[in-house]
DNA sequence: ATCCAGGATTGGC
DNA sequence: GCCAATCATGGA
C-alpha cells in the first residue's frame, strides 16, 4: 500500500465524500474508506494535507480528479460577483468532483431516486455484498460493485431483500439492457443535451437522475441536478422564479455553463450539511 | 390529472 | 415521542 498526500485547500476528505455525489464510503476513526468498482482506498484530511492510502495510485489520482485545477474553478465562481455563490464556494471549496464509472453511477442514482442517503447506502452495500466479488485491501475484505453479468444472474429475491423497494424493477431493467448489448459507455460521444435525452429513455431515470449521471458518471459539468434542496435554494438564494425543476435546471445551465455542476455541488453540500451547523 | 410503489429521515405538534 | 410529510419516477 502506498500513501500519497495533497494540499487540503481544494481537496478535503469530508467535503468531497459527503457532498452527495457518492454513496460507497464509511467513516471510522477519522478516516474514510471508499470503494469504487473493485478498488478501495482510505482518505483523510489532517490540517493542510489530505492523504490517500491505496494499492492503485494511478486509479485514484484520476478518480479524485487530482490533475485538475480547482483553484481556477473556484476563482471563476468568485468572478461571478454573487455574494451567495462566493459564500457557498468558500465554505465548500474542499469538494472535488469524483470521476466515477458511468455504469456504476447510473445504477447508484437509479437507486437514489426519491430516497434518502442512509437507505441508498444500505441498499448499494447489500447489493455489492450479495452480488459483487470479494477482494482484499489493507487486510480486510470488501466487495466490488457488481458487474453486469453479476446483476443479471442474480435471483429476483436478492433485489427484494436489499431494500430497493419499487426501484428493483428499474435496476433489473437497466442490467438487462446492458447485458443485451446496450453500449452505455459509447454515449460519451454525445453532447450533454443528447446524452441527457438518451438517459431519459431508460426506465427509472428522470431529469434529476439523468443530470446526476451526466455530471458524476460522464464528467459533464454543464449539468445542474435540481432536487428539492436546490429548488429551495434557487428560490430563496438566487431569486429564482420558475417552478418546474426541469426548467430550473435548464435556466441554471444557461446561466452558469460549465460551472453549473460545481456550483450545484457547493450549493447542495452547503444547504444539506454546512448551513445546519 | 392524481395516486401509489417502500422505507428512513425530517418536521410539526 | 408520535405521526405525517418528504423524496423522484413511471405506471395504473
Amino acid at each position: 500500500m502506498e500513501i500519497i498526500k495533497f494540499s487540503s485547500e481544494f481537496f478535503n476528505a469530508k467535503d468531497t465524500l459527503e457532498c452527495g455525489q457518492v454513496f460507497r464510503y464509511t467513516f471510522n476513526d477519522g478516516a474514510y474508506t471508499l470503494i469504487s468498482k473493485n478498488k478501495c482506498c482510505n482518505l483523510y484530511t489532517i490540517g493542510d494535507y489530505t492523504y490517500i492510502e491505496t494499492d492503485d495510485v494511478e486509479y485514484f489520482t484520476n478518480y479524485f480528479d487530482l490533475n485538475a485545477d480547482y483553484k481556477k474553478i473556484y476563482d471563476s465562481i468568485l468572478l461571478l460577483n454573487n455574494n451567495f455563490l462566493t459564500e457557498i464556494a468558500s465554505r465548500a471549496k474542499g469538494v472535488r468532483i469524483l470521476k466515477q464509472d458511468a455504469v456504476e453511477t447510473a445504477f447508484s442514482f437509479i437507486i437514489s431516486q426519491n430516497n434518502n442517503i442512509k437507505r441508498i447506502q444500505n441498499s448499494i452495500e447489500a447489493l455489492c455484498y450479495r452480488l459483487g466479488t470479494p477482494f482484499n485491501f489493507n487486510k480486510k475484505t470488501y466487495y466490488s460493485f457488481p458487474t453486469v453479468k453479476e446483476f443479471v444472474t442474480a435471483s429476483k429475491d436478492v433485489y427484494k431483500e436489499v431494500g430497493l423497494g419499487y426501484r428493483d424493477g428499474y435496476v433489473i431493467d437497466f442490467a438487462n439492457k446492458l447485458y443485451s448489448g446496450y453500449n452505455f459507455e459509447s454515449l460519451n460521444g454525445l453532447d450533454t443535451p443528447s446524452l441527457t435525452a438518451e438517459l431519459l429513455k431508460i426506465r427509472g431515470i428522470g431529469k434529476k437522475v439523468a443530470d446526476c449521471i451526466t455530471f458524476f458518471g460522464f464528467q459533464r459539468s454543464d449539468s445542474f441536478p435540481v432536487d428539492t434542496w436546490i429548488e429551495k435554494l434557487y428560490i430563496e438564494n438566487l431569486n429564482g422564479k420558475l417552478k418546474d425543476r426541469s426548467k430550473i435546471s435548464k435556466e441554471l445551465v444557461e446561466t452558469y455553463g460549465n460551472l453549473s455542476g460545481y456550483i450545484q455541488q457547493y450549493a447542495f453540500y452547503y444547504k444539506r450539511t454546512l448551513e445546519r451547523g
